[in-house]
DNA sequence: ACGTGTCTGTTGTTTTTACAACAAAATTTT
DNA sequence: AAAATTTTGTTGTAAAAACAACAGACACGT
């Protein structure tokens, strides 16, 4: 626990809160490290949330499966990040799946019970829904931000979007993806094999190269 | 602006605000009522959102063009609800365009004058913050829902999933549908025609009915 | 009621995508 | 290091969607 005190003193959640409410708010909330492995389920859909989780290491898939079974990633939580907050904060039953990416740590706050036993009155408590509020703003932002990259007609500008998109993120035209091929397939909702041909097609055209998971685009795209 | 009164005490945005504290607020963020044709542009793309929305009459489209001039409909405003909040709470530049998709009345709030001048602080602000917070949530999980829609793969599951779930918030499987088809067409990112003859296939198969806007949902499809 | 313009539905053709099957490369296990 | 498993890339074919072009229905203003 104390080996990660300082990335959890740091991260969006918790940001400007001094040292010692921090640690009042992790015992008042019953902080706590749990391991995932890889594909274990963390939150699954028709669930309440009753808990706010921080990734510490490894990431999160939040998926959908849909009726007919095809896997929909709707997003990734990396480190830092926070899973399903939006159904904690609107005291909702979960409308997706997370899924440990990799193995994968958490710390686990129990929000519900601290919050209902302080009438969600106490200072701690109001110092998170800030912090909250502003995550969710930006959750919102990047969602929408998604919604652009699947609505693009093709796969070629979905690719070309989505590459875009995280070249700027990383402020760098050379950046790594966090997602293997099946996985960015299924975030972009596309066929992984028509994927990967138009990924060699770009990369013959001389638009994008890529190694394994480490992109590099060209100057033409990011114009 | 006395006749939307009403109204604007029962909306989410300012729920729970006694009259005396709703009439404060609304002088301090300096509220107005402003009417907008139908195509005209709310809030353009690149723009620092200073004003809390919220829609009096009409409705807004929360709208992308692609770099290759096609249009994306992230979202519809209806009344009662508020346009691009999380941008005003991210304090943050559009991302996207708001425009009105009718013939539309606005009830208009100077958030970032009031807010700055005192210091994000008075309780009024706090209040506000609250609903705010609220309201951020359930668009978030919204949002995720959208992703859903636009994630099916084909016309047919797009379409089917769409409706289950407008029959879903109407609670019944009769209801009307807001958007005209090329919106529609536009919301689910698919071609109008395509989308009118994947309507009419699922009529003749019994699944569905429809005229003009008011849809019905046979029970097959909603089992 | 009439013309004008917009919206909706239909059809045929072209383009794109999904799917399946497999080869090559990389990673993990033994 | 070899074997086994997983991941990635390639190709051909079948299915689906986009596109274009048009006809009919509807809405609006005069």
């Amino acid at each position: 626990m104390d080996k990660y005190y300082n990335q959890v003193k740091n991260s969006s959640l918790f940001y400007g809160i001094s040292d010692e409410e921090l640690r009042g708010i992790l015992e008042c909330f019953r902080a706590r490290v749990r391991t995932y492995d890889s594909g274990e389920v963390i939150i699954r859909r028709g669930e309440r949330v009753l808990n706010l989780y921080m990734v510490l290491e490894g990431c999160v898939n939040i998926e959908k499966d849909s009726f007919w079974g095809r896997r929909i990633i709707v997003s990734r939580v990396n480190p830092n990040e926070n899973i399903a907050l939006a159904f904690v904060a609107a005291k909702n039953v979960s409308n997706v799946d997370a899924v440990a990416a990799k193995k994968t740590k958490l710390l686990v706050l129990s929000y519900e019970k601290c919050t209902s036993m302080c009438q969600n009155a106490c200072t701690r408590h109001r110092v998170l829904i800030n912090n909250m509020f502003e995550i969710l703003s930006k959750e919102n932002i990047e969602l929408i931000q998604k919604i652009e990259n699947v609505s693009q007609k093709s796969i070629r500008d979905k690719l070309l979007t989505y590459l875009s998109n995280e070249a700027q993120k990383n402020k760098s035209n050379v950046f790594e993806v966090g997602f293997n091929r099946q996985d960015l397939a299924d975030y972009l909702n596309i066929d992984r094999s028509a994927m990967c041909f138009e990924l060699s097609k770009l990369q013959k055209e001389g638009l994008i190269s890529y190694q394994k998971n480490k992109f590099m685009l060209n100057s033409r795209v990011i114009d």
